[in-house]
DNA sequence: CTGAAAGCGCTAACAC
DNA sequence: GTGTTAGCGCTTTCAG
């Protein structure tokens, strides 16, 4: 079975027309009579006509189509940002290409391979949490894939890029925490591989700096799959809690890890704020309804996936190579709720 | 900018052979000598040659992607549904666009439009809440683009259908309130002209004929855009809680109907389950944190994705035309949680 | 103002 | 066993 549809040849076969007058007449050329391009305007509408984009992907060299690697798409912060990517791309007439990674270096390779070699003509990425090389992607950058990266950024290649002011988001999380009166607080994070790991990393241990604690070693926890794989943040929150001097609060560096933690914090019966207090970066639509409700570093992801793919687009269609490239920083947003409320 | 790829011609040429040489060389047939294909195989490793997919496409007329229309990504169940249509697909080496119709019927249009004409092999689609009438898809499938249903289908197109047995999986849920005790059990759903909203009604119906209660017309609310329109659940919320009967529980039928009403609920004070209970439709993953946990009949979205892409590639790839059409309807499963327990 | 023809990269008859 | 050629649908010189 296959999509037959009708072609510019049936329609100047139709008028008696040449293929060429009937390009040109539907792309509305000077070159072309009134009377002509009207019938031939009337004729496509009336039988539908839409030009074949991969033929005009074929001639022009490129497929007005973008390619996105995420780690996972069944999380609220992904899922966001690709409606923001969505909804620019779709206004530029692109086509959104989304594949995921589930945070396998294996997988971002094999999806970043397929999705070059001409299928897409730019590239809208974030990291996965395994990935410590960007080799496979400098290669398909040097070979001039225009490719721009959001939230889990690398240093090795010269491009756009789109993140929240992780620092700022990690560093009021953190304060917020002090602030409520809590001391020993654990931090519970991604690979350290990661940008966002770091930089999350540097403004949990400013905040406690600045409130004169002193920063913990042994209070911060790496799951390398970033909470993927659920094993992981158990046994990092098992260990935090059997310390003698167990911490008071914990902050959660993602999604997934936040509501993993609070999840099984609830499963082990250990009362929040009570007993251990959390604040997370998460955007969950859902963090007002959970038990407690989750006080939140909300990152703009829709604004991001948006940013992100403006600057794709520009990237596609400059005319000359660019070679000024932006670290656009967004500002994160501290949502106060239940979790990290000191019990009076 | 555009990205430079070896090409055929390039083999060709280096290697002084003929352009459909090298072509036949690389599929590995058989009337080209060992060595040669040796030779040209070793060439085009090297210099890390992909056939370029749009030119296959075009030879072909199969573009080897398949579009996906949903309401919403944002949205655990069908975030799910989509993490299973891309594991089929790129197993099969398909491409997957994804599109949001965000419950508009003319997005629904302007993205089935956009997505046949040969850029799609096949749709994946789960109508809009909008959507009354389907005679633009019923025009794609004349055409004889293959297309499956999920979800929420349409009775006025044959061809392959996936769902979730919403009737068993409403009839489960509200029986369970009733088996709690609950007599005065509403339904908030969404819009009427969705196969799941009656499916799930009826279900709803024949739990509480089964218990002997009596059906309340006015105990069903819907929601036209199925929750995307916050003011909508707020508003069939409010009315509900103001009848002088006012229901003692809720039936909600769908994953953002049931998040938002637990969210409006907590906003108005009023405590689940203590003062109403509540079971809903909702593959969220966090329902076990929610406050309260909340009572879930859960889709087997995953699987819902996997089978609808299996089956929509065996109609893009089927020989002849199919004429026997699936319906298949897959098991929920209720997860019982706080939400829905009676207080002793 | 209109048409013929070349070519994007690839495949597949059909020659040789 | 290898090469020539035509053609997928479209755009774009270049002639007429």
């Amino acid at each position: 079975m296959k999509f037959e549809a009708i072609t510019i040849k049936d329609i100047a076969k139709a008028l008696h027309l040449s293929v060429s007058t009937v390009s040109k007449a539907l792309r509305g050329s000077h070159e072309i009579s009134e009377e002509t391009k009207k019938h031939v305007l009337a004729y496509a509408n009336e039988h539908n006509y839409k030009p074949n984009p991969i033929a005009q992907s074929l001639k022009r060299g490129l497929s007005k189509s973008i390619g996105v690697i995420v780690c996972n798409i069944d999380n609220n912060f992904f899922s966001a940002v690709i409606n923001g990517i969505e909804s620019v791309a779709r206004q530029k007439d692109y086509n959104v290409i989304i594949t995921q990674s589930q945070e396998s270096y294996e997988r971002e390779i094999a999806n970043s391979e397929h999705l070059s070699s001409r299928s897409v003509d730019g590239l809208i990425i974030s990291l996965s949490a395994e990935t410590k090389r960007v080799d496979h992607l400098i290669k398909l950058h040097d070979k001039g894939l225009p490719m721009v990266f959001f939230d889990r950024i690398t240093d090795e290649i010269a491009t756009h890029k789109v993140i929240a002011d992780n620092f700022k988001g990690a560093y009021e999380g953190t304060r917020h925490l002090v602030q409520q009166g809590f001391r020993r607080i654990a931090h519970i994070t991604s690979s350290s591989s990661l940008s966002i790991t770091l930089e999350r990393l540097e403004g949990y241990k400013k905040a406690l700096a600045d409130a004169g604690l002193t920063f913990e070693e042994k209070y911060i926890k790496l799951c390398p799959h970033g909470g993927m794989i659920k094993e992981e943040t158990q046994q990092a929150l098992t260990e935090l809690l059997q310390m003698k001097d167990r911490p008071d609060a914990i902050f959660t560096a993602s999604d997934r890890l936040s509501t993993t933690t609070l999840s099984l914090l609830r499963k082990m019966q250990i009362e929040v704020p009570q007993q251990i207090a959390l604040v997370g970066f998460t955007n969950s639509i859902s963090a007002d309804i959970f038990h407690p409700s989750l006080t939140a570093v909300v990152q703009p992801a829709l604004e991001m996936g948006q940013l992100a793919t403006d600057l794709l687009i520009q990237l596609i269609e400059a005319k000359r190579p660019v070679t000024e490239f932006q670290k656009r920083v967004l500002d994160t947003e501290l949502q106060i709720r239940d979790s990290s409320l000191r019990a009076k």
